[in-house]
Parts: C-alpha cells; structure tokens; sequence
DNA sequence: TACTCGTGGGA
DNA sequence: TTCCCAAGAGT
C-alpha cells in the first residue's frame, strides 16, 4: 500500500521556477512608461525612483499619466530638487498619500546636496535617503544599477507566500520576513547574466498584479503553477490571509466658499501635519465629534455674525483608509479684515494648487456657477 | 509594534 | 451600493 496521506510531489527546484518566470515575462511584458527598452536594459535611476514612489499603495492605471506629466515638468533628479515644494505637492494633487512627494522632494535635494546629483548604487546607501524604504531601495539598485538584491512589495510577497502555501497577512513580520528571504533564494538561484536581477524583479512583481492577483488569480496561465504550493492545495483564494478592515473615525469638515468683490475665492493652507498636510483648502473649521453648528463656523472664520451670512450650499461624504470624513459646504459674503493667511484667487490659479480631492471638488465645482 | 497617511476602480 | 484594496515608509 502507498502512503495514506499521499505526499505531493517535491515541487521543481528553485533554478527552474525561474527560468520559467523569465521566459514568461520576456514575452509578455506590458508596455509602462517606465519599463526599459528592451528590457534588462539599466535604467535612469530617476525615473526609476518617481515611478516608485509614484507606485507606493497604489496602482499602475492610476499613475501612468501622472508619471508623464511628472518627468515633464521635472525632468532631471536636479530639476526636481530645484523645485518649489507647492510646485511638486500640485502635480501630486489627487495621488493621496502627499507625504510621499514631500519625501520625494527630499530625496532629490538629498541626492544633489551630498551626492553630487548622482545617485548612490545600492540598497544599503539607497534606503537611508527620505521616502526609500527596503523596497523602493532594493528597486532602484536592481533596475537601475543591476545589483542582485531582492524587491519585494506587496505583489511579490503574495507570490512568495502562496508559492511557500502559507495563509498569513502581509502585515505579518513573519510573512514578510519569509517573502524576503524567499526571493533572495530566487535571485541566489538565478543565472549570472547582469541583468537577471532587474529582470527577475521585475517579472516577480508583473506576474503578481497580472497573474498572481489577490482575488481570482489566473493560475491557468501561470507560469510558475507547478512551483506553488498553494495552487497544489487548492488554498490560493485564501493566500494571503485577510487582516482586519482597519477602524475608520469619522471628521466633520465645514468648508465655507467665500468670494470677495471682485468674485475672488478664499483659500488657505492646512496646518503641515496630520491629514492633508500643507494642502490647500477653503477656509475649513474641523472637529471630531460632531458638526460645526453656524455660530460656531462664523465665529472660528471671523464672519459677520447674523442668520443670512453663511447658507449652506452642499454636503457630501468622503472616506480615507482610516477616516470617516463628512463635509457641510458652505457660502458666505467675505468678512472686513480677512485674515492674512487667506488668499482670494480666481479659478485658474486655485487649480494650480496642491488640492486634495475633496477640496478639488468643493473648490472647482461646487464654487462654479 | 501598531498606527497614520488617500484615492477611485472594480467585485 | 458598499466594500475591498493596490508597485510602502515613517514614527
């Protein structure tokens, strides 16, 4: 008799698991703005570093058009660092997460102040400047400097946990540590040839958000199928495990279109921490635990107290990743002195500011007529 | 370590 | 419609 519980069968060695993902990513690599030509080329670090940044929670559809109009308007990791802040926040309007582009924008000043403007060439020196973390670091120095170092996101870290046949989540430091080690395998595995690092990097991230998805991954197509562990146990639909849906707190936004006399816009600054950090806004009260009432909104704002100075023009909701955030817009006539911190622009210019997307939407379309 | 920090497409 | 969640880093 055979074994009772029928092992399944050893899973093919490390060396031809990646020749196959090769292959595969040779011939089917998607076209992005920021992938080489042909590929295993080295790329310009720079770009490498806005795609990257660009890409951090995100998605590919969402920054391809961005990336374009980013490398337009700065060009070169020196441009960049010339840059005003509000300047790099502006073309970020809309991406979420303006943290990374202020880091962004350090890391440039960075790399021109003590690099001399030219980029340190690997992970180590790479993940001490702002915004580079382990990943971001291990990306630049395999595609641009083609260092045989791993880089594992999100994508990666999927494959490497459903290739093992482990259910964790990904917040999980044990996963984490076990996607690390595992692709550092793959790259020990893999064959010498320069550019296999930036390759294999590559082709593990593209068969993650093309292939290896997190729902209904295509394991048909796929070309490392018989390497996974998971789709042998049939448990890749639970592969990574679900976390918890994180607790959303809610905000009540008051946000007050106010035109002066020659139908200028009041904008002002967020404070540069917490939510929207130095973003631009209408003049806006916030608190936590319930709505502004009018009163309270004229008070805070300097507006002319009297029932017929703020009418209430819309309200709406709109959720962050842990933010509940309801928004009451309202309209007012300007008050006489106007604090020094706003600012009365028309149309053309407030869209020329860092907005968020809330404040895109109560800014340039709720305030036209 | 656990939490913060956005957004909008798709299931 | 509502919910899920995607190429992370900093604190």
């Amino acid at each position: 008799m055979p074994h009772k519980h029928n092992p399944q069968p050893a899973p093919p060695p490390d060396k031809h698991l990646v020749a196959a993902l090769l292959r595969w990513f040779r011939a089917n690599a998607r076209d992005l703005p920021w992938r080489p030509h042909p590929l295993g080329t080295p790329r310009d670090p720079y770009p490498v570093l806005v795609s990257e940044l660009m890409l951090q929670q995100t998605q590919v559809s969402r920054v391809i058009d961005r990336f374009d109009a980013f490398l337009a308007r700065f060009p070169t990791v020196e441009a960049l660092a010339e840059a005003d802040e509000q300047a790099v926040l502006t073309l970020w309007s809309g991406l979420g997460y303006y943290r990374r582009a202020r880091l962004l924008h350090a890391a440039a000043r960075t790399i021109v102040t003590e690099y001399a403007g030219s980029f340190p060439a690997t992970a180590t020196t790479l993940a001490a400047l702002p915004g580079i973390g382990r990943y971001t670091a291990g990306a630049i120095a395999s595609l641009a400097f083609l260092e045989r170092t791993p880089a594992v996101d999100a994508n990666v870290l999927r494959v490497m946990l459903r290739i093992q046949g482990r259910s964790l989540t990904t917040a999980n430091p044990q996963a984490i540590a076990l996607g690390w080690s595992r692709a550092q395998a793959l790259h020990a595995a893999a064959p010498r040839s320069r550019p296999t690092p930036a390759l294999l990097n590559e082709a593990l991230i593209e068969l993650g958000a093309v292939i290896c998805t997190p729902r209904s991954p295509r394991c048909e197509s796929c070309p490392i199928a018989d390497s996974c562990r998971a789709r042998a146990k049939g448990t890749q639909s639970r592969i990574p495990a679900k976390k918890p849906p994180p607790v959303r707190t809610p905000i009540y936004f008051a946000s007050v279109l106010i035109h002066n006399a020659r139908n200028r816009l009041a904008v002002t600054s967020r404070p540069d921490t917490g939510l929207w950090a130095g973003l631009s806004q209408a003049p806006t009260v916030e608190r936590t635990d319930r709505p502004s009432t009018p009163a309270e909104i004229r008070r805070k704002l300097g507006l002319p107290p009297g029932r017929g100075s703020l009418r209430r023009v819309t309200r709406f909701d709109f959720k962050t990743t842990h933010r509940e955030c309801h928004f009451e817009v309202f309209a007012a006539p300007p008050p006489a002195n106007p604090p020094s911190t706003w600012s009365f622009l028309t149309p053309a210019r407030i869209a020329n500011l860092p907005l968020s997307s809330p404040q895109r939407r109560i800014l340039l379309e709720t305030a036209q007529p």
